[in-house]
DNA sequence: TACGTTCTTGACCATGGAGTCAAGTAACGC
DNA sequence: GCGTTACTTGACTCCATGGTCAAGAACGTA
């Protein structure tokens, strides 16, 4: 692989430039055409680029989600009280999961190709398992909710968000509090 | 408008049984080609004898649905416990959804433009705000659950319903029961 | 049976998106 | 500056779907 021309290479930063503004706007179900308009470039090129539409999303993904997750997990991770792990890892990503549309993507497997999406799902996922592991020990979250069970919560969010994307953030907090609430012990 | 002519009904029973069939195993947003192939008769003849998608779906809807939701409200009346009969709605409803993926369609308004489907829809609707109401008056569900949530909670279900249709039906009751619990008081 | 009317057909148009490629353009090395 | 080679373009194909219509087939009545 040798080292790219000037232009093209200009070209391959204002594409993930692009690809970042749309995909966060829009999810990563935008259509290409939309990236390419946006980078002021043909569609072509992004194909010569990156290959296919799953690779650019690929070269992108990390910068679009994974931060996110890791500061998640982080922040998640600096409470005592296991009950308050596992509630506030599930609200902090389901409100991940309105902000960021792509993000939703992610989790939902919207594009279950991808290695990279899938590594970075089944790494939250992992985690998340291990925090209910841990409150259900200590009697906080009801013993009979699975990791199955938690995967769907995750799942399912994901495509009620993109169903009715329409309410208000407050409103969509509350309700996952009803939610929150019906897995306690 | 004048009698039809015999080839000519019998396409029309032909066809409505045929879409009957597809729907109900494929939900409505099914390609109109494949009602024609269920029916033996080529997609122009569905346009001619009914004049449009919505039209068919119309045609069939009260067949699919109707009385399914019916059943539901007047089983449902019969229970004594205001928490009871908010709760047996909500499991029946969701159940419906899990049986039926055209009940679900009607649910989710994946078609917004009928008629006929808004109604339904709102009927039902109406009945399960009346039970939220009398099943917070008798203090039995939390007070801060409005009837835009209710809304909400059928609305989502039906995407997540369309998302991960391959859960087990003890495994979707039995996730039902914890958002259930999660609306008591 | 014959003929006018009703009905059906399937090829056709339109839309919107993914992906491709021959031909034109521009960077780089000399 | 000039030729070579990398790069870009946008018009193209393909696919799936909703919807239309002129021409041919079937009905039913006289």
């Amino acid at each position: 692989m040798t080292r790219l021309r000037a232009d093209a290479a200009r070209n391959v930063e204002g594409i993930r430039r692009a690809a970042l503004d749309v995909f966060r706007a829009s999810g990563l179900t935008t259509p290409l055409d939309e990236v390419a308009k946006a980078a002021g470039v043909s569609k072509g090129t992004i194909y010569h680029r990156f290959g296919s539409r799953q690779a650019l999303i690929d070269a992108v993904v990390d910068d679009l989600v994974a931060e996110r997750l890791r500061a998640i997990i982080e922040a998640v991770s600096s409470f005592d009280d296991p009950r308050t792990r596992f509630e506030e890892y599930l609200m902090r990503i389901w409100l991940l999961q309105y902000d960021e549309p792509a993000a939703n993507d992610v989790l939902v497997r919207a594009l279950p190709d991808s290695v990279q999406l899938t590594t970075l799902c089944d790494k939250a996922n992992r985690f998340g398992r291990q925090l209910l592991e841990a409150a259900q020990s200590a009697g906080a979250i009801r013993p009979d909710l699975t990791p199955t069970d938690l995967t769907y919560l995750l799942l399912e969010r994901g495509a009620a968000l993109r169903a009715c994307p329409e309410q208000s953030r407050p409103d969509y907090t509350r309700r996952l509090t009803f939610l929150l609430h019906g897995l306690r012990t």
